[in-house]
DNA sequence: CTTGGTTGGGAAAAGGTTTTCTCTTGTTGG
DNA sequence: CCAACAAGAGAAAACCTTTTCCCAACCAAG
């Protein structure tokens, strides 16, 4: 609102050198006024000052960066092109470096080697200070190899080389999480229904399932592998309502959690085709709350969110302490997952 | 593979200078004998080069730009953060500059114009060489103003300034492919269900949806306006079929033109709760073509896609060309949809 | 009047590359 | 044998900023 009378925007941006000729002075002693360094008047600095103001001087990042053999620039690889898990990410890093000056190049190198080589060199070649891998699996490397790049480099979702840092989600965690919220709710007999066996994160949060379940002393049944569809969902409700499951017999489930968003999605459509009632009859949690299926569910669907944000502010935050000299540890780092409760999951009955 | 001896990688990158002292020469000499500029014995340069690549040298991008004044980076501004919109249209914008060794500073800026300002700020300062504005809508300007920034600027997918070069789908000509592919299959009665009358697409799709009508004299039902939801395609499956809605009287639809993918999801999932079968009773067209709501759709949506990777690869092309000087006409420029045929609408009846 | 310290400011190098200009040497034609 | 010329290679300026070092002037103290 204060009517500042900006600067007209010149063909060609104003250097360093116009600014002192137009003051008077030195291009050393304009350097000196303009970043607080040096002695001299406080006039001579404030005239300067008012100089550059006036003629729209704004110093050049690559001569800066040529100097100080820092780019202030950060490369981020991924191979996710549309995707939900990167994007977050990105977002979260985004965030955490914005603040700092520090710009980011996105960088898509599908699955393709070469084109990671090429977006690799291209980074190095413009001297970033540091890179973050990210991907669309915490269990696949990117096409590329980072190691012994000559700058920092962080791994956010998606799986690192050995000896580097890595920030991935607590799969594990999430899934105890759903289960442990589904005891809470006096949910007695807890299927689950994921994805295939390639993926880790398949068998990280079966364990956990199995392992909430045994602790309680609830009955486990063997989780249902399948794809990441919402078709494998209708189907997989076909075997655990048709099918004899267990030894112990002929009871149903009381609660599915699910391996992602899309199969509680088919889940919960195809038991209501059957005439059974979510959260009433059967309780559903999804995983990756992915809020544009998860709300658009009936009922909106109980999830685990990942906080890939986070992770990708985080993976921000290291790599620029690892670019200012601070030493960090290598290894993997899991962030928790946050269970984000709607209604698919029912409520404890006496609410 | 050929088994190159891949240099290793050193923690400090080596310069021109220490090329040319490895190799005897001055620097100059190293620099055309590298860039094949200059006289020299073939010997002296195959002998540089060699000692370039033992010595794993690869050009400070930043020095070079410095003198040429071009840094071989263009900025992408977007507001549309998990955008199944701007997504693809940055890819197609990266792949067509992948090629020519530009890089691309992603920019967020949400809908915050200090973030605006403070992302054009650091491309300024880094001294892009163009920058893009994308976002996700097409009707609605970023939080930052770009005209006079003296660099070229292109709009893709969002609302350009006057004056300036923009790309965006030509919404009407989709909704256009999307009614007449239903005329040639033979439907005579075509309702259109749509968003919210505040979205300009929304006007010109329903506009082309009345002309195509009109031209080929089949009756033009009222567009339904609404949300862009899954609920509102319910909601207005029991507008459709339950009201009266022309003047022609009791025909029901017999087939939907939706305005996106997920309108024509909950259409097709309140269809079938009628019993009526899709396509057969009801052809069901989408627009958007989001993969993977398409696809998982029973039966898969057949749907308008916008082509948005085109566009942006247009986008990407076109500011390449002004960044070398060449002219370009100022300018809407409305990129042809494609509707992409899945089993939603139906076939013809003779097959 | 010297000496020593302080103050305000400038000159120059550095960062890495490209390009223009200049210089040396060898060759060819007269 | 000399003039003219071409080939091969180097010196230096340019891009723009930061920083170190240095200089001139001024002041006070001895």
């Amino acid at each position: 609102m204060a009517s500042n009378a900006q600067p007209v925007s010149a063909k060609t941006p104003v250097t360093l050198r116009e600014v002192a000729a137009s003051a008077g002075v030195s291009v050393a002693t304009a350097s000196k006024a303009l970043n607080g360094q040096g002695r001299m008047t406080a006039e001579t600095r404030e005239r300067i000052r008012e100089t550059a103001q006036r003629l729209g001087f704004r110093p050049n990042s690559l001569a800066q960066s040529l100097l100080r053999r820092r780019s202030f620039t950060v490369g981020l690889l991924t191979n996710d092109t549309y995707g939900r898990f990167s994007l977050p990410v990105m977002s979260g890093i985004s965030d955490a470096l914005v603040d700092k000056g520090v710009s980011v190049f996105l960088c898509n190198v599908e699955d393709d080697k070469r084109l990671g080589q090429l977006h690799v060199d291209a980074m190095l070649d413009k001297r970033v200070d540091g890179i973050i891998a990210t991907g669309k699996r915490i269990d696949r490397h990117l096409p590329v190899d980072l190691s012994n790049l000559g700058v920092p480099t962080i791994y956010a979702f998606t799986q690192p080389d050995p000896g580097a840092i890595a920030f991935v989600s607590d799969d594990a965690g999430g899934a105890r999480l759903a289960v442990e919220h589904f005891c809470r709710l006096g949910r007695r007999r807890i299927a689950h229904v994921t994805g295939p066996a390639s993926f880790a994160v398949v068998h990280a949060r079966a364990q956990a399932y199995r392992d909430v379940l045994t602790e309680k002393g609830l009955p486990v049944m063997e989780p249902l592998l399948g794809s990441w569809s919402e078709a494998w969902g209708h189907e997989a409700v076909k075997k655990l309502f048709d099918g004899k499951l267990s030894k112990s017999g002929d009871e149903k489930p009381d609660a599915v959690f699910c391996g992602n968003d899309q199969i509680a999605r088919g889940v919960i459509d195809a038991l209501r085709e059957r005439g059974l009632g979510v959260p009433d009859d059967v309780g559903v949690i999804g995983f990756d709350n992915w809020q544009i299926v998860a709300e658009a569910t009936r009922p909106p669907l109980t999830s685990v969110d990942m906080n890939l944000a986070a992770l990708g502010r985080e993976a921000g935050l290291t790599l620029l302490s690892l670019v200012g000299g601070e030493p960090a540890e290598p290894g993997i780092r899991k962030l928790p997952c946050r269970l984000v409760v709607r209604q698919s999951c029912g409520r404890l009955p006496d609410g």
